[in-house]
DNA sequence: CTATCAGCCAAACGTATGTTTGAAACGTAT
DNA sequence: ATACGTTTCAAACATACGTTTGGCTGATAG
């Protein structure tokens, strides 16, 4: 088994400099200078770089959505009904509380989550879909619930939408605070914006659906 | 003066490539070779990559955004009221509409601003803000006209989530689709979503703000 | 004590990149 | 026709990258 320290020191360097910066744009000389080890481990432990990058995403996602499950096991348990100000709700302080040790992981997950939504080259978001596209699946289900009206299609969309707003906003927080500390004076932390985020997608998910019949190709 | 035709190659090429796969990962030898000029024409016509790059998004956001200001003086003018519907509509429609030519380029333009925005090195970024900030500004104060209830710093981060799910989602637009294609078995066009957006994003604009005060530090 | 083997390291390899160079080709005004 | 400034071109340059190599280290088991 790998000695913790080289291939936990990697992962924790790669994952700042990959949200800092993106992929291509961080060298593993950057990463493995930074984090203290030799080149050639990157490559020992984890084969190549794209392994490296599936790796960080593991660290963060598989945790993150055995924790959202286990989350919707409970809501179902106890009946708590599906509105979409819950369902969000759970969404919400999973992802900001799932490093609760440590405040600002929760700011660079958002930021890892739009690196790879924004890559072009599909090898990461393919291997996101497959093993993350059942939680999420389960997650629009319960949405459906809460705003029955909506038709599937429609609230996909609005998935998407909400998506979206969330990473964007989150991962371009660092140069959004400077414009909004000039504009405004003032901060937001990732937990501010995540309070604000939720009425906005609670009022666009649950929004009247125009009757006039959407021009969907003959 | 240039000739023109290798400059616009150039750029034209660029455009479609920088869309399809990002910056980085689009090389100046891939660019010359599909837009058949020398490889050394990008340096001699524009100076540098990142300049390059500069010149494309000039291309692109200027007619746009003085056309929006026209949009905009023409509204003011003729006293169409300021509703969240019609100021996203008219940013929507100039979007969709600013090269009827071609259908395509509309998403040549969202996934450009796309990569844009999650471009993590804000040299792009703060001269995207530099030069648009202004039009930018002058949308907000309108749309706060529109809904007067919204504190402006509530607004202010409305404003980002909407530019979130327009931008997220019509950059992505092209695996989104397979997805919603498989499970859904239906298409969408661009402006197909774009209509699905507006409802998603009035409604998310023009939500309630909750009057608990936000947890904002202390 | 010695053999073993995973982990570590400095160094090198091959390749791809952005950029620069100097000469050729071109168009245009004299 | 000639001279001149601009544009194009093949070639080379320097650098940075991901990856591979072969030997070294140090703990562990026989």
């Amino acid at each position: 088994m790998a000695q913790a320290g080289t291939v936990d020191r990697i992962l924790d360097t790669a994952e700042v400099l990959f949200a800092q910066k993106g992929f291509a744009e961080t060298s593993l000389r950057a990463i493995t200078s930074k984090a203290g080890v030799n080149l050639a481990a990157v490559n020992y432990h984890f084969g190549s770089k794209e392994a490296l990058i599936q790796a960080v995403f593991e660290r963060f996602l598989t945790p993150f959505s055995l924790a959202l499950d286990a989350k919707l096991d409970e809501m179902e348990a106890s009946g708590i009904p599906d509105t979409p100000e819950n369902v969000l709700g759970i969404v919400f302080r999973l992802a900001l509380g799932t490093h609760p040790e440590d405040p600002q992981r929760a700011a660079i997950f958002f930021r890892l989550s739009g690196q790879a939504y924004s890559q072009p080259q599909s090898h990461l978001r393919e291997y996101l879909h497959q093993h993350y596209s059942a939680v999420f699946a389960r997650l629009q289900r319960h949405l459906q619930q809460a705003v029955p009206d909506v038709p599937p299609m429609e609230l996909f969309w609005r998935v998407q939408f909400s998506l979206g707003a969330v990473i964007f906003t989150l991962s371009g927080m660092q140069s959004l605070q400077s414009i909004s500390k000039a504009d405004f004076n003032m901060d937001a932390s990732t937990a501010d914006i995540t309070k604000r985020l939720l009425p906005f997608l609670v009022g666009g998910i649950q929004a009247e659906v125009p009757d006039q019949p959407l021009h969907t190709g003959k």
